[in-house]
DNA sequence: CTGACTTTGTGAACGTGTGCACATGTGCCT
DNA sequence: AGGCACATGTGCACACGTTCACAAAGTCAG
């Protein structure tokens, strides 16, 4: 069939909840289950059917009424759309707690994005070695973004070298950045930033705690799903 | 000045904008900055000025016209607000890779979240020291949430074992829960959920690295604060 | 005390996201 | 071959969030 990229803009709330379809639709596979319904789909995924099926209907008509939605067609439509077709390389800045863990996390590799390095500024930390990555100093981040083609990049440093670390991401080539740092990164014009506070998920939980007077039935929002208590 | 706590709702996307302005205002108060505007607050956080006056008038009104606003009062108001004016202590359900590198990270504490304990159900983790804090048995969850009034459970498990780990929280009384895991959890009416998934984050990103055909300029909304880029 | 200037607080318009409800299309069973 | 049961895809109405634009309220200089 011929190529028919449209590329039709799908809506930012859209793009939060594919990645989680996705897995679930993995995870089916596995279960060696071949068609899924909307509704299905949606009570593994905590949300709406008829959002689930509005969702899907951006990727196109993939569905067969009366059945349902072919698993493997979807992962296979869903993967292409989230350009999870290859694998991204990524960088991570800062070899600290955090750092440590990220490399040594075994889930980005196998979802896709390997760690092609890991980059601190401090000589003490150089040359340990952490899931198979070793720790090389920050100034070979350009050689490793070039040479690897990395287009994505991990801030988990200290606050205060949050922003240098971006800053240096950026100089390297590096167009995607995810952040750790509870810092409001400063980009220029084209790099897509998405952030990860700790301590913000947990005020925000705070909130809900705080109000929880007596009443106690909340639902509250997730960052992606919409999506928080279920009976 | 008589209490007058009206429980007035706040929405969602306020609500998970106010700690980020939180700790700009904290930062700013220790650079000795007795008042700011929602322009020079807004700048720092990387929002529109006029939601900032508007997520502000949600907490009442606070600031001074043709003045700004008292960054002291403020840094109280929204603290009180989102309930800070005491700690919540937590408890870390899984002490491998992340469970370990979230319990070393000292900022929990720091920022009101003291570590309560870490547990796990691995007999060989146990009485390993991490961040000053013992792990312990999973069967001691019910012991530590009571003792120690833990209301929010962290669960940094693998995949399998985080709906277990949640319903153990749940059972031992916690009634909010930051999920690590990339896990749809259920949880009974009245719980909250918030969810940290790091694949999810880098495959959102993805999806705009891949639409960078060549045109390249986005921006992209984040999790809480709806901001990607910046000139 | 007055007037120019600054910045808040909010009404109103707009845009995005959600969910219902139903027509439309598909497969199965008789 | 025909009809029935089922599930998708989407138009529509509503709720939520964002941004503009401006009146109201305050400051400060002279």
């Amino acid at each position: 069939m011929p190529v028919e990229r449209v590329r039709r803009r799908i809506p930012e709330a859209t793009v939060a909840r594919l990645p989680v379809y996705l897995r679930i639709l993995v995870e089916q596979a596995n279960l060696e289950v071949e068609n899924i319904s909307s509704e299905g789909l949606a009570e593994l995924a905590g949300v709406n059917a008829a959002k689930v099926r509005k969702d899907l209907s951006y990727l196109g008509s993939y569905g067969t009424r009366g059945v349902g939605y072919e698993v493997a067609f979807l992962v296979y439509q869903i993967r292409r759309e989230l350009g999870l077709t290859h694998d991204w390389p990524v960088v991570i800045v800062g070899a600290g707690n955090l750092g440590q863990a990220l490399a040594g996390y075994g889930g980005f590799g196998e979802r896709g994005f390997p760690v092609a390095g890991v980059v601190d500024i401090d000589p003490a930390k150089l040359d340990s070695v952490i899931g198979g990555v070793r720790v090389r100093h920050i100034d070979d981040l350009g050689q490793i973004v070039q040479s690897r083609q990395v287009s994505i990049g991990v801030v988990a440093t200290p606050p205060a070298a949050a922003q240098d670390a971006a800053d240096r991401l950026v100089r390297a080539g590096v167009t995607s950045i995810l952040n750790f740092a509870p810092v409001v990164l400063g980009v220029p014009h084209g790099v897509s930033v998405r952030k990860v506070d700790l301590a913000v998920e947990l005020q925000i939980l705070s909130y809900y705690e705080q109000r929880r007077v007596g009443v106690g039935f909340h639902a509250i929002g997730s960052n992606d799903s919409g999506r928080g208590a279920s009976a």
